[in-house]
DNA sequence: GATTTAAACGGACAATTGTCCGGTAAAGTT
DNA sequence: AACTTTACCGGACAATTGTCCGTTTAAATC
């Protein structure tokens, strides 16, 4: 009784598989192409794609694999650089570096969250190493702002994923078409908003 | 060369289709009933269904009308009767309404909001009256607490945006089932977030 | 009330998503 | 190397979504 590993025709055509999607994205974009569509294109049996990827956006979850980890060594980097910064300049540094994958990846992220229902496991952001990543660097550097004085102490993992969620790339894009704002002006209104935590002013 | 007002079966057919979509939905859960069932039951055609409605997302943005009104009276309410009261406090009412409709009509609001492509104006929730009301009663109140020295003006229409997306359906549960919050737990954590705007401490 | 207009109808059709199951072949066993 | 096990394969099938188009009929015009 061993653990048997993963077939080498199995891992093959999980790589086919990738560059497969990743070329019919590439000339067609990603709504328009259809799962049937990779699977005929592919070579392999419909079922053998739906056995590796529940939905779209799963598949779509594992092509941003590698960009993100990509995203997360940058980030990494950059608090590395900036660790004399105050945290405000660090949060917000983090807030550039993902409106920028936003907008680079924003097909592929769109397609992802839109497939996602609560329920399924497989496949669902929230359990992804991107989002953990994100929420538990952002709370670091929250712990780091509030450690004061605050009376009414604030659950930094429930601010990062606050925050992770109006970073959405759905609410993203309305903001943009909807209010015509540049690029540069959303992520300067997100770094205000969310570094209001460091620089406070009392208000009233 | 007049303009022609809705045919009378036409709106026969709309009230009934949203009855029927509301006895399917209550007997089997919003996610199990599909378009094509519904169409049959209400004794229509396929496209006379789609026609009204995109996409079940659409129908049920209709369906949540009713309640939205219903919502946005009882804040108007509650506005009213605590003018006097701090804006913080008006927020967290606010607060507290949103999570509580969330609880009561997660099914449709989901059911809503997975179906939201960027693209069509149709059934976007962002175009609703309901996002509206809730970006500018908050706007508002966001501005009173702002309205002191800050010498970095944060923009309050986007302050309001990102505080209705980081409450997100999706997002709250997520919360509630993997960090095991209670309802109330997570009505303070977002209370004590979104306050912080007016009560901040100095930090660092 | 007959005629015209075009909005609305609905069933059939096309496309996409997701599942089943008999068969195949790779990995472990002797 | 032959055998056993079982993960894996893939085409066919079922379900759901979304669209087309010839026909019907309510409403405006006469």
């Amino acid at each position: 009784m061993s653990i048997r590993r993963e077939r080498k025709d199995a891992l093959e055509h999980r790589q086919l598989i990738l560059r497969t999607a990743h070329d019919l994205f590439s000339e067609h974009g990603v709504q328009p192409v259809s799962m049937h569509q990779i699977a005929k294109t592919a070579g392999i049996g419909q079922a053998t794609l739906y056995r590796r990827y529940a939905h779209k956006g799963d598949l779509c979850l594992d092509m941003l694999y590698d960009y993100s980890h990509q995203l997360m060594n940058q980030i990494n980097l950059f608090l590395e650089e900036h660790r004399n910064e105050p945290p405000a300049f660090r949060l917000g540094g983090i807030v550039d570096h993902w409106v920028d994958a936003i907008e680079e990846k924003a097909d592929l992220i769109i397609a992802m969250e839109s497939k996602m229902s609560c329920e399924d496991d497989r496949g669902n952001f929230f359990h992804s190493p991107m989002y953990r990543f994100f929420r538990d660097r952002m709370s670091e550097i929250l712990s780091e702002m509030l450690v004061s004085d605050s009376q009414q102490p604030i659950d930094t993992d429930f601010a990062a994923h606050s925050i992770i969620c109006s970073m959405s790339p759905i609410g993203y894009f309305h903001m943009k078409q909807e209010k015509g704002y540049t690029v540069e002006q959303i992520k300067l209104h997100f770094r205000r908003l969310f570094t209001f935590y460091a620089h406070p002013r009392m208000a009233q």
